[in-house]
DNA sequence: AAAGAATTTACACACGTTTTACACCCCGCA
DNA sequence: TGCGGGGTGTAAAACGTGTGTAAATTCTTT
């Protein structure tokens, strides 16, 4: 737990954006979302960095972060809606590190992480290992994240299985047959235009991404050489 | 062979999955498809390892292991199908040096490939891009892709397999009859001047191409020879 | 039971293939 | 050397098949 990063928020909505950017970046989460299962899971064993929600149901961020510092000293990063909760955060010396407005920006918050991570001479979990990287487009295989242009794109099982196999043998053109038998398995007895409907709901996703995934008429698809 | 992976299946379908994904790895690959020929092929000159299936007509894998464990230790991978055969894999030291439960994946299968290669210290063989190349003209055969001066050109199915039915008989002459089977499927029941038509098309998307593609007058086509 | 994901279905339309038609060419033969 | 018949090149029409996508349905998961 002490190289993970917890997520308070009430909003899960909140936390998947928040998640999926730092683990983007190799770095562990977890969350909760709700003021009391925090402090437990916080107290039980303490965190890397806490993003913690001012507004949460039961106990709120005020009184979490009070807890916590009791017993701990983990940077803790503020998250709030109210302007006028600024003054608080900074002017009463709660202890918090650090904080954002909401609506933050995801990629603000890996910032702000990293560069406390950095002050408090912690380093951030080894640096992601693989990554697959064609145009604007990369491929966490074991993370099984893909990213456009740096912002994160959350893909299904089957469409993730299903680029990641164009990816990794790019160029090459796979017959439909030859799809089913990689992502779905070999004794899949279903139809081929399934894969064509997720084909479709790639690109759709993926608009914009560099290597396009080509059809190749009559044969199947292949992710496009330049 | 002592640089080749022999798959057994009886499933020609799992074999041809197998293969490929190896050989996109670099590896070269031969099959058999029953347990004799296999011990066969296996004595006459052994492979690098050996991809078992359990489960084959005639001699089974398990007879297959034992004899080919009697004079040598090349790694075998076992497939099978039933989960309690496993413990007998591992438990009986029948002497596979891993195994795999179908269906498997065939990227597993790389990876275990891979592994064993390296704890056996015997390097895989370099990765290989098939390309066949004439004068200014180059073909790749799986990304299915043409290109003149380093031009790519785009063919349709019927054109592709053509000109690759051409090239890889580089000099000999075809006949429309010859090139429907083979092309269009021994079944193809329409008129040979469909295959003019398609030369016509080759020609003209493949202009400048150095070595042409020759009538042969009363006979068929060929690709010429300088 | 509800939500979410995977798969199938349906249909419009783009695209490739095959046929047709006609001009031209090769080659044997007077 | 000129003639004729079948062989070949090629444009374009006719045909059939492959593909994209929305929506319905089925399957999974919670």
């Amino acid at each position: 737990m002490s190289d993970t990063i917890l997520i308070v928020d009430d909003e899960q909505h909140i936390i998947d954006l928040a998640k999926m950017y730092l683990e983007v970046e190799g770095f562990k989460t977890a969350s909760a979302t709700d003021g009391k299962t925090a402090l437990q899971m916080i107290l039980d064993d303490t965190p890397q960095l806490i993003v913690l929600d001012l507004m949460l149901p039961g106990m709120d961020g005020w009184e979490v972060c009070r807890r916590v510092r009791a017993e701990s000293d983990v940077p803790i990063i503020m998250l709030t809606a109210r302007s006028d909760d600024i003054d608080r955060i900074v002017g009463l010396e709660l202890g918090a590190d650090d904080y954002l407005t909401k609506p933050f920006n995801p990629r603000e918050l890996v910032a702000r992480v990293k560069a406390i991570l950095r002050r408090t001479e912690r380093k951030p979990t080894a640096p992601t290992d693989t990554v697959l990287t064609f145009g604007n487009l990369s491929i966490y295989p074991e993370r099984r994240i893909v990213t456009v242009d740096g912002k994160p794109v959350s893909l299904r099982v089957k469409e993730f299985d299903l680029l990641l196999t164009l990816a990794e043998n790019k160029g090459v053109v796979f017959t439909r047959e030859k799809l089913l038998d990689v992502v779905w398995g070999y004794d899949f007895a279903g139809e081929t235009r399934t894969v064509d409907v997720h084909i479709a709901h790639l690109r759709h996703k993926l608009k914009g991404m560099r290597p396009t995934i080509e059809t190749v008429w009559g044969v199947g698809y292949r992710l496009d050489v330049e």
